[in-house]
DNA sequence: TATTGTTATACTCTATAACTATA
DNA sequence: TATAGTTATAGAGTATAACAATA
């Protein structure tokens, strides 16, 4: 149980040792990025509320339109945003009665619906981004250029681990 | 208003220029990390779930102890946790009841608690770290160790960022 | 008067599951 | 029978503010 055939007792430790260091180093990570993902979060949820009284998630799936001209279907969203169905209908609701987002409905199926931004809501939009844009900025001036395309390059691997099967 | 004294209108469009680029990039790598550290998070929120029938919060609680043998105060912890007094006396109150943690009167000062794991929770936590450990080693083995030493110290410059006032 | 922690309340976001209407 | 979206419900997590006890 402490022994392996194919290597000496030392070079077992050592093996065991890195695993461990391996560990805790990957460990720190995690809660480095986590508690450094939630500081900024908590921020621009706060800044969004006090600045255009909206809240991150109804943000998002405005982003997710601005992105999509033709609109998106809910079920799309629901992908995208990493929420349930019945969560895309709620914010949707709320985004429709404020004229921001319209449901269209689709001609060759019509149990579905695309979701556009309405001008207004492009428009709403379009402010709202840019100041966010800015604020994103400067949350993330500590870094260089380099810095920055190595974390985004880490994280997609760390992103392509998580979901191995590719969306067909 | 389009214009400066001090460069001519071509390095003016180059400033813009790059002052664009470095939003966007800035913006992209924001929404990279939020989206895989929810991803991260999902998961080991449901693999605690799954096997240990505990939350992240109530998890991070536990784990804040573990490191501070000799309790934390439930100012302590809310600042720690990033959260409200509040949520801390519910997320206690909770593990309390299950025997997880308890609550110590403080001698010197009457109106505050040190709360501290039990034997027992510090055992089911020692059993839980371990296993969680091993998951974040495994989500994060897409990395390099140089690479993950990079991300850290990264993350530490954006953390410093954020809150210029350190903590006395 | 300020601080520690609790209580009460309300709100947002979330998942689940049953439901409808179409395909 | 399967799929797109809705509805209803319940639960976790959060912040705010009023409160009690103590400093």
């Amino acid at each position: 149980m402490s022994q392996h055939n194919h290597s000496s007792p030392a070079d077992n430790l050592d093996m065991e040792t890195r695993l461990t260091q391996d560990h805790h180093q990957s460990l720190k990570l995690w809660l480095r990025m986590l508690s450094t993902t939630v500081m900024i979060e908590n921020e621009i949820r706060n800044r969004l509320r006090n600045e255009f009284e909206i809240t991150l998630p109804r943000f998002d799936l405005m982003a997710q339109l601005e992105r999509h001209p033709d609109g998106l279907r809910m079920g799309e969203l629901s992908k995208r945003m990493m929420v349930t169905g019945g969560n895309i209908t709620g914010i949707t609701d709320q985004l429709e009665q404020e004229n921001l987002v319209q449901r269209v409905a689709d001609h060759k199926d019509r149990r579905a619906y695309s979701v556009k931004l309405t001008p207004a809501g492009r428009k709403a939009f379009k402010n709202m981004a840019q100041v966010h844009e800015a604020w994103v900025a400067e949350l993330f001036s500590g870094l260089e250029t380099d810095q920055k395309n190595q974390m985004i390059a880490m994280l997609s691997c760390l992103k392509t681990q998580l979901k191995p099967q590719a969306e067909s």
